[in-house]
DNA sequence: AGAATATTTGATTATTTTTTGAGGTGGCAG
DNA sequence: CTGCCACCTCAAAAAATAATCAAATATTCT
């Protein structure tokens, strides 16, 4: 999960920031300028929600001392209405602005955006099975087998690329219903079977090629990738 | 290296920008339209940054004019004042906008995203599907069915092009909002729903010609451009 | 301002996927 | 070899998601 830092001084709006973010980030908090600088030292985020009025040290300082150092991508959040601060403000080296009041919803679309981008730079390629019997196309959802589309849907592309993802090593039943339909899952164990079935069904995969049952622990993935 | 021109009338601005993109980019900087368009006779840039607001000759005007005889990608900056008009922006035939004050960072972001894509793959002016069947022309926002104008709106229209723009990836319904209603859109899920319907039905599309569903995911535009 | 268009929305229906439980199968330890 | 337990399969139920529609808003045009 991807880890968020906000810092924001009035502990209102920090909640209600978090509480819009919580169920898809990891969210850390910081006060003021000199705790968000000393967390930054401590963890690796992969985005920071910075507001620029903190006590002590000033928002914009905050954001210059990280960018000496760090690419990470900032939003910073302005009270400042007058487009002429924006302005001056702009070159802080943050990624997006929003001005107080702002909703939300759209803080949370904005952050999205930004972590998209970002993780969009090194976009998964294809993945060549068998010397191309079988070719996975992470952006598309698809899995071709000698050209013919095999048709995955978006819960059994999920579980496929986990395996893939961690190619060798074996999954329990359990760490794949984590990755893929979320820790809340409480289902049976059955349901991961029924997906691996209908995956191996599509692919047209024997027991022992690429996913294999490793009996009493769960599932691996094996094969040169 | 390639080869960027900014037309901007503020030199602050102006010098923000290049300070962001001289790293990777040959700059060519134009204070106002006139200047801008005899420097786009001379030389063959790569991408124009383009304010909208100038003296004299206006951005818009700048861009039709370009437009008239060259496919050059265009970022278009844009006044927040003039909010409503940022739709407008992309029927001059600007490839991407960023509303003032923006983030340098996002425009340097922007500006690699659609070198990037057209380093790749040169856009047509004239896309053709099923071998003459559909015609679509960008640059008047309009699509033929065998000679016969299907009549898209403008939001009908972006969301077709978003989807041939990446053909053969999947794209959220919050993807497609984000690019077609912009990131402070905040609707349901449904408003896409009903736009695809429309796009289909006046273009009498089957479900799986063209636009995909992918259920859980979004769609995706499959098919021979 | 009023009409015409376009967009958004909420409700309803239709569709697809996911989950589930039961029964069958087969490996593995004793 | 035998019985147990984990796994596989199947099909039906349940849940999730998408399509469609009509009405409410918002926008644009005249």
């Amino acid at each position: 999960m991807k880890k968020i830092l906000i810092v924001e001084d009035e502990q209102k709006i920090r909640k209600v920031i978090k509480s819009y973010l919580q169920d898809e980030y990891n969210i850390f908090e910081a006060v003021n300028g000199k705790e968000a600088l000393s967390l930054f030292k401590t963890k690796n985020f992969d985005l920071i929600i910075l507001d620029l009025m903190l006590p002590e040290i000033s928002g914009e300082e905050v954001c210059q001392t990280i960018r000496q150092v760090s690419e990470v991508p900032i939003i910073m959040l302005t009270a400042k209405s007058s487009e002429e601060n924006k302005i001056e403000g702009f070159d802080y080296g943050a990624d997006d602005y929003l001005t107080k009041p702002f909703s939300p919803r759209e803080l949370l679309a904005r952050t999205r955006a930004i972590l998209r981008r970002s993780s969009n730079q090194n976009r998964a390629s294809i993945i060549s099975l068998n010397r191309g019997e079988f070719k996975i196309y992470p952006d598309e959802m698809t899995v071709k087998k000698e050209g013919q589309e095999c048709d995955l849907t978006s819960t059994e592309f999920k579980i496929l690329m986990t395996l893939i993802n961690n190619a060798g090593q074996v999954l329990s039943r359990e760490q794949l219903a984590d990755q893929v339909m979320g820790l809340e899952f409480s289902g049976f164990d059955r349901t991961i079977d029924a997906h691996i079935k209908n995956i191996r069904k599509k692919m047209n995969l024997d027991k022992d090629q690429y996913i294999v049952t490793v009996y009493g622990a769960g599932y691996k993935f094996t094969g040169d990738i």
